[in-house]
DNA sequence: AGCCGAATGTGATTTTGTAACATGACGCAG
DNA sequence: CTGCGTCATGTTACAAAATCACATTCGGCT
């Protein structure tokens, strides 16, 4: 199920792990009857790709120059789409979206976002859910949603800059 | 210090509350040389008297009425200085801002946002903060700031919802 | 008075995100 | 095969959020 922490941060075949995720990604729609149509199967193909966050504009820039719609409903319906259905994450801090590494486990995951490279990182979330469940349980809260979002330095750039 | 969590949920004196943060905020800033001028004073007390987040087109609107400036720099530069040296706090799952009910704490805590009427709570986010920083170190990042916010129902609308 | 830096005012622009409606593709009932 | 309902896409226009650039004002200081 849940694969050793393939971690965005280190070294890793990248276009294996990003063929490898869309694989798994258009399986999983198949098996739940969803459409991964093309736009949205190229718009989870760019944000796996670019392994990073990308901004809507940005993957709409991308879409017009392949010769789909150039208008922002078309990227922002099909980035939509994949984060209804847990194929891509919507990262507040940065209006931005990236693909998920983990399709299918229905989680939501803590990011690290590298602010220098903009690389982002999904985080084993049980620790810091549980922790959180606590503190709205404590007010009496009901958590429906969270968002967990860790600005900071990526250990190639925490390298980079400390030299 | 920290006051017995006052969660904004909790039925309260509300005028007594804000008067009071204020009141605070205004010693804590004249202690660090900071300067409240009168744009920042009222959106720290606007802020403080909504109880919930407001975003920075209304927090203009209010100005505008006022006589201060109607273009948008003036309220955005005024909730910059305010989140800035912690007086208020930046919700971005909502565009929108909340008052600091800790000032002077140099705490990043965790917000308990309502979906349905709004309001904001901080809650103690030390707990979340431990889970956070070890899930940053197992993939060797370096985190700096965090963003938790976490979506749900305030006790009341809870109540509300059930009937 | 004269100067300086911080804060404010103002106009214009950029960036991000939606609403509303028209068109086209597909499956299926008749 | 025809007509119909549904979903996806395309396109126009617009709204909301945020920033840039520059002029002006206000304190404190010399
Ligand atoms: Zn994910
Ligand atoms: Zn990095
Ligand atoms: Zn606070
Ligand atoms: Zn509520």
């Amino acid at each position: 199920m849940t694969q050793p922490e393939t971690l965005a941060f280190h070294a890793h075949d990248h276009a294996h792990c990003a063929g490898d995720t869309l694989a798994r990604a258009e399986a999983l729609a198949a098996e739940q009857g969803l459409r991964l149509t093309p736009v949205r199967r190229r718009v989870l193909q760019l944000l796996l790709e670019a392994h990073r966050a990308m901004g809507a504009y940005e993957v709409l820039d991308r879409l017009a120059a392949e010769g789909f719609g150039n208008q922002p409903p078309v990227a922002y319906r099909a980035l939509e789409f994949l984060v209804e259905n847990g194929f891509a994450h919507r990262l507040h801090r940065l209006n931005a979206f990236a693909a998920c590494m983990h399709p299918g486990e229905d989680h939501s995951p803590v990011f690290l976002i590298c602010r220098s490279c903009d690389a982002v990182a999904e985080a084993p979330a049980d620790p810091v859910r549980r922790a959180l469940a606590e503190a709205g349980e404590a007010a009496g809260f009901a958590i429906e949603r969270m968002t967990v979002e860790a600005m900071g330095l990526c250990p190639a750039c925490r390298a980079a800059e400390a030299a």
